[in-house]
DNA sequence: AATGTTGACAACCGCTATGTT
DNA sequence: AAACATAGCGGTTGTCAACAT
């Protein structure tokens, strides 16, 4: 496959697969001139190729810290964690993965699990509502309450105000509470975030709880008896974030 | 056996952010 | 401060193999 570039009367630029040739030629040249100057690279090497096509190839294929197995089970919660998380942020969630790229991130996610993810996220969402309602059954009005402010406890309204039919109330406190016997997951707080209108995106990685384990990495901490129990203490142990 | 469909992955494209001059 | 170059990101498309009809 090859593109003519217009611009240019004999220089063709390739495009499409590349061969074992132009990876150890472009591997070479990297070795000897860096992870950067992709153009200069491209050019140096001879190779047919534009410097932003060298450079995809070796950040996702080539470099020499990558893994290329198949995703671990471990690997597959981080993914379908972070991106309940971050949404589509690829790359930051690359950064928790070591040996992983955006791109093997995105095209995992997209064949394997976005569809368990809509399921699992629908499911939450379910029971966070039948949970608010057995618990909080009054509340089922959309309002800013005062006076339960008094009570260190927060109630949202609809996003557009009008508080009519069919919206719900939900108290911070339901997901604190005993009767509720798990700790705050990524999908407690979306549902929060998505009543309130706040973004996680406020969040920081600074904050560091009594176990030293940052306020994010809390949120990964999943129920005692988790069948995995990969989450039950501060991840950093597993994956040295 | 031929054709169509689907899944998996690599690569490209357009855009934005950041760095350099 | 402005212009340009480079790097990085996320969405999309292309290709190929496996499977179903």
């Amino acid at each position: 496959m090859v593109y003519r570039n217009p611009s240019m009367q004999d220089e063709t630029v390739r495009k499409g697969p590349w061969v074992e040739e132009e990876d150890e030629r472009l591997a070479m040249f990297v070795n000897i001139m860096g992870e950067r100057r992709w153009d200069s690279i491209a050019k140096a090497s001879g190779l047919k190729r534009s410097g932003k096509s060298c450079r995809l190839r070796w950040m996702n294929y080539l470099r020499p810290d990558l893994k290329h197995g198949q995703m671990t089970i471990e690997e597959e919660h981080m993914i379908l964690q972070l991106h309940e998380r971050w949404g589509n942020k690829w790359s930051k969630i690359a950064r928790r993965l070591p040996g992983r790229t955006d791109n093997e991130i995105k095209n995992y996610w997209r064949t394997h699990l976005r569809k368990r993810a809509q399921e699992q996220e629908q499911e939450k969402v379910q029971r966070e509502i039948e949970i608010a309602m057995s618990i909080k059954p009054e509340k089922t009005m959309l309002r800013q309450d005062s006076d339960l402010s008094s009570q260190s406890t927060t109630s949202y309204e609809c996003s557009n105000g009008s508080g009519g039919d069919g919206c719900l109330t939900v108290s911070e406190n339901v997901f604190s509470s005993s009767d509720y016997p798990f700790t705050m997951s990524p999908y407690e707080t979306r549902l929060s975030d998505w009543i309130s209108g706040s973004s996680s995106n406020n969040q920081t990685d600074t904050f560091k709880d009594e176990q030293g384990c940052s306020v994010e990495d809390s949120w990964f901490r999943y129920p005692a008896g988790d069948a995995d129990g990969i989450w039950e203490n501060c991840s950093a142990t597993l994956w040295n974030w």
